[in-house]
DNA sequence: TATCCAAGGTAAGTT
DNA sequence: AACTTACCTTGGATA
């Protein structure tokens, strides 16, 4: 067992990460006492958190990591040196300060920022992201996550880790072999078939998410619509929480509605006409920040 | 207690 | 291309 820390003050922008994980953006971590999205996600909360990280990025089995802020530091746990993977999972390594900096003048986005300072975009591994949030369809954050752990624990990697048994999410083969009919026993519904051909896709290497990567934004977000189940949304999420496209601003209820509120005439009917103009209304650059937090917000009960 | 509704949308079919 | 409609399931709101 290797154990390190984080000092929160290293940090530019500072961190949170209880918003982080609890705030819909992310379904790879969950909560040791099992309360995951119980209590709103508010600064201060210490609870302990667990991922486990996938073989392909271990290049070995898969290792589970356990992290918990805590008096101004963020405290880790793992059977390996787990900094790098934290840094790269939880965005570490942004200047958040630098991004809110360069935030546009806006009493929502500035309402969105106070209310979860330190909160960070993630790198979710890409295949869990496409999966997770092919399951989002229609669903309720809390409900997405337990998708995402039945999921876990009925095809994927049972890995032991300090006396418990804890499964890395499913590879793409394992979730390729699996049934509609199982899938749709886990809670799934109609979300069941577009799971199980979108991993076979990926198992049969005909299209993986990874290869959207390096194209340009809109190229990227077309190549993903691709898998079975993604559409612009899901793959704007996948974009952003997974392969770093931080200009992604996902169209789901939540924005629209602020869109109809505060930014009508961002309103450009469609899809891929709306997404350019609220990312332009949200700074570009890092208007996916801009969106999450905004998300977070407003679904957790800010002022709309 | 029963019914209704909406939840981080997408695919397939029509105009 | 833009517009409709069906789709699983269920916790929470409403009657």
């Amino acid at each position: 067992m290797e154990r390190g820390t984080i000092p929160i003050d290293s940090l530019s922008g500072g961190f949170d990460l209880q918003s982080t994980v609890e705030s819909g953006q992310t379904y790879v971590w969950a909560r040791e006492d099992d309360r995951m999205y119980e209590d709103a996600p508010a600064y201060g909360g210490d609870a302990w958190y667990y991922t486990v990280l996938p073989d392909d990025r271990t290049g070995g089995d898969p290792v589970v990591v356990r992290a918990r802020q805590r008096d101004g530091v963020l405290e880790w746990a793992a059977s390996i040196d787990a900094e790098p993977h934290l840094v790269e999972l939880l965005r570490l390594d942004d200047d958040l300060d630098a991004i809110v900096a360069a935030t546009p003048d806006d009493p929502l986005l500035e309402a969105a920022y106070d209310a979860y300072r330190g909160m960070r975009l993630v790198r979710d591994p890409p295949f869990a992201s496409l999966i997770s949030f092919i399951c989002s369809a229609q669903m309720r954050v809390s409900r997405i996550h337990g998708m995402q752990v039945r999921l876990a624990r009925e095809y994927g990697n049972a890995v032991e880790f300090d006396g418990r048994t804890y499964h890395a999410f499913p590879r793409p083969a394992q979730l390729a072999a699996a049934t509609e009919a199982e899938l749709r026993d886990l809670g799934l519904g109609y979300r069941a078939p577009y799971v199980q051909r979108t991993a076979e896709m990926v198992a049969t290497g005909e299209a993986r998410p990874e290869e959207a990567a390096g194209r340009p934004y809109e190229a990227a977000r077309e190549y993903l619509t691709q898998f079975v189940g993604v559409g612009e949304k899901v793959a704007d999420c996948v974009l952003l929480f997974s392969l770093g496209y931080l200009e992604a601003v996902p169209l789901d209820t939540w924005i629209r509605t602020a869109i109809a509120e505060h930014y009508p005439d961002c309103d450009q009917g469609s899809y891929a006409e709306t997404s350019r103009a609220i990312r332009e209304r949200f700074g570009g650059e890092y208007a996916g920040y801009a969106q999450t937090y905004v998300f977070l917000y407003l679904r957790t009960g800010g002022e709309a």
